[in-house]
DNA sequence: AAGTGGTCTAGACCACGCG
DNA sequence: GCGTGGTCTAGACCACTTC
């Protein structure tokens, strides 16, 4: 016998999923505000949450600071086997990236990062930090850094051009190999600032390590993606 | 100026973090009750609520039907690149790998099966079911489907043997390649149940198709995880 | 039977975004 | 200034687990 659903925000979900998989509200349309969707499902803001809140799970809907709930965009196809050039990736599938440089600077390695990168204590390390935007919305806060005796002048160069190009020019081959690390958490104080999301807000964290031809670290890169607007894929 | 925290559940959040990584509460311990909690930081259940979903999200704690919450044991490291054998990977960890197989049948392929798999309308699949335990704990619920012309008589073989072995003995060889996705996403319905957690709580889902010499699909595994149970590391 | 988390009610005040 | 989501209170009953 067909069960119908006894718990009511799971009643509303569907609801929800159903109007947004239907394509009746398009991706980036705005919910009704939570208090007019707790009165037109005729129960409590808390209720209503909870319905919003798996929902944000699963993806499919997203908020944006204070402005209110929104169905997410179509999630982007992200290989992190192939070279990373943020600009190309994203215009390959037919969208619109933007980048935000926050930072750019030589900062002191903390003890974390002298032992990632295998340098002394109180090194300097270069680091970078960026907002990645696709069709306007901020998708992707990722902090790079770099071993400073890597590329010289490097707080010089154009920073427009992608790390591992840069890399490149300075000595005629790319990396030698890399690693991948790809985390499901949250994101807590200074990522979730930086990505303008709520404490607690899924995320997907990719970290990255880059290293030369005799297996030093060169680098690293702290990815932190929204968890709705990524999707991971590559051949193995 | 240093603000403290003025959000209550990010204080609670922050206080029982730090238990669990000065290690004063163990991988596996279970936490006081909600109620008994709530006194503590003399705060209502569901402010109270809101911390601990922030830790689960984060991969912190987790739940377990309703026995309770528990400190997440380490995660995982699963490398989808390499040749996928459950049980080897996780003894290779120094940990106790449990499947339960929960269906081996021959199932009627729905449209998505059919464009997948590349079958015609109202054929058949095989599908083999499983839960799969890490030190006791289900960590894993998976899916996988195969052609039914692949390896005969498939349901008569000993399924504790991995598919790409059977495929190895078969045609003397493995998969051409494979492809892999991996989407952060919420479990909903049938795989929740299959996961005994709640509707909503997140999840990895990866998606895997297998490709024969000519690039037909072979056959394709849908994992699962416990998004506190998994990470995803592997060369590129 | 007692205890647990799951779900829900009916409100409240606050800080921030936007006009 | 008003509407939004963010946070919080102080309860309630239910379904399931454990003893």
């Amino acid at each position: 016998m067909l069960r119908t659903e006894q718990r009511q925000f799971l009643t509303i979900r569907n609801a929800l999923a159903e109007q947004i998989e239907s394509g009746l509200l398009p991706s980036g349309e705005k919910l009704p505000s939570e208090r007019t969707l707790s009165e037109v499902f005729k129960t409590t803001r808390i209720t209503l949450k909870e319905a919003l809140l798996v929902l944000e799970a699963e993806g499919k809907i997203f908020r944006e600071g204070r402005k209110g709930w929104f169905v997410s965009p179509e999630r982007l196809a992200y290989n992190p086997v192939e070279t990373f050039s943020f600009h190309s990736m994203v215009e390959k599938q037919g969208r619109v990236p933007k980048t935000v440089l926050l930072e750019a600077a030589s900062v002191p390695a903390d003890v974390d990062m002298c032992r990632r990168m295998g340098v002394p204590p109180l090194s300097s390390v270069y680091c970078i930090r960026r907002q990645r935007f696709i069709d306007g919305r901020l998708a992707l806060y990722n902090e790079q850094y770099l071993r400073t005796d890597v590329i010289p002048e490097f707080l010089e160069k154009n920073l427009d051009i992608p790390l591992l190009e840069l890399y490149r020019q300075e000595h005629g081959k790319g990396y030698a190999s890399s690693s991948v690390e790809i985390i499901p958490t949250a994101a807590m104080g200074r990522v979730a600032q930086a990505m303008k999301i709520a404490d607690g807000s899924p995320i997907v964290h990719v970290v990255r390590n880059n290293f030369d031809g005799e297996n030093r670290v060169i680098g690293c890169d702290f990815a932190f993606w929204r968890s709705d607007a990524v999707k991971i894929h590559f051949a193995a």
